[in-house]
DNA sequence: GTTTTTGCACTGACCAGTCAGTTCAATTTG
DNA sequence: CAAATTGAACTGACTGGTCAGTGCAAAAAC
């Protein structure tokens, strides 16, 4: 069964919803299955994007039949958005860890925000595949996952939003900053520089890169140390 | 063969002419239709990906035959690539102009980088589509363009290093900055928070967003105004 | 005995690239 | 001038190949 919207075939899945997407419980085979499926699927998009890697390439590296994709997934587009909502997840639960951490310690918000770089910089550092991915997907239009990528970015940009909010509230910030302007400005700075650091120059530490980037959080560019 | 005209020596197009791939002269024609296909391949690879979009797509919405496009390129990719080299170009031109103008009115190198902000900010706000191309591939790996990505990113990254090696050469940067890293931060920074303006909020106005992000580079977000 | 996986043949849609043929503006010829 | 010629630019039907998704019987896992 399936339905007309806007010009696109969206299935319903009407009773059965075995498992559903979000993959709550489930048998730990089925649930080792998935996990190796998206480990496949993800460096594969991240090399050569969603449409040119095929069901068979991720079927084949992760050693697992073509069937077995499509009993555990109904299709590849939802094989990456659930993919896509996975990685994301472990991102915003990094970054809310970071800045609660930081509170229950005493940081002031200056500290949250750096304590959260240097998280959004070890999730990039562990799964530079996903954040590749992600970010080629972002900005993009027109795609069946648009939605969901919508909903995800800004869990994760929220948490940053929090802070400066929190910040403003309690005088540590000046109240003229544009809060979600200064979110993204500031995921970007970390998603660039992290990348570009995976590409182009990866003998560097993560402590180089964590140290170039509060430098610049803190506006100690100009001026003397 | 040229020919001689008031003084000036202007090349005449007879016969063959070949080409070529890197189109200096060519026809008028010819080059037109080039354009009208960098145009509309720009608007659906960024909406849809590079494997996404066929080539049918592509003539069909520069309204010329399919059999045009190869014509005048080698293949989707060499089209795609030719696009890619052209898009830099403009912004790397645009950069360096910002950064020289800066320098010619007795601006100082914050003044200069403020300068480039903006002028990035223009270029997106410009050329959208093709920003969110550039983003999408430029850290991909396993891909026919690889290089000439590499290459193109250097150029525009290395003016941005430029202004921040003559800042600490002339004592107005603290010499314990990381260029390259830092450069790529600001880039990244900028991207971000245009393409996010670009996205989500575009009522904003680009004022608006390089005033945000002017007060990130110059370390006035905490503190007061 | 139920769930999950396998292996593999098959289909129908789709698509990059080709090529024989057409158009047309500029040039040459009578 | 007008007719004939040229060749770059363009056309679009066609081809060979690829790939998402299906169907199913048998095996394995639990």
């Amino acid at each position: 069964m399936s339905v007309r919207i806007s010009g696109e075939t969206v299935p319903v899945t009407i009773g059965a919803m075995e498992s559903s997407s979000t993959t709550p419980g489930g048998s730990s085979r089925r649930e080792a299955t998935r996990q190796k499926l998206y480990e496949a699927a993800v460096t594969l998009i991240a090399e050569q994007g969603f449409s040119a890697t095929t069901v068979d390439e991720i079927a084949e590296r992760a050693g697992v039949a073509k069937g077995t994709v499509y009993y555990n997934f109904a299709s590849k587009s939802v094989l990456f958005e659930e993919l896509l909502r996975h990685g994301v997840g472990l991102l915003t639960a990094s970054l809310r860890e970071a800045a609660e951490r930081t509170a229950r310690e005493g940081g002031t918000r200056v500290d949250a925000l750096d304590a959260m770089i240097r998280a959004g910089l070890v999730f990039i550092d562990r799964y530079p595949a996903f954040t590749q991915l992600y970010v080629a997907e972002l900005w993009r239009t027109n795609r069946a996952w648009q939605s969901t990528l919508m909903v995800v970015r800004q869990e994760a940009v929220a948490v940053v939003e929090g802070v400066l909010r929190e910040g403003i509230e309690g005088g540590e910030f000046s109240d003229e900053i544009d809060v979600p302007l200064t979110a993204a400005a500031l995921v970007g700075m970390v998603l660039v520089a992290a990348l570009d650091w995976q590409s182009f120059q990866p003998e560097r530490s993560l402590d180089d890169v964590h140290s170039a980037l509060s430098r610049l959080l803190q506006g100690r560019v100009s001026g003397r140390p």
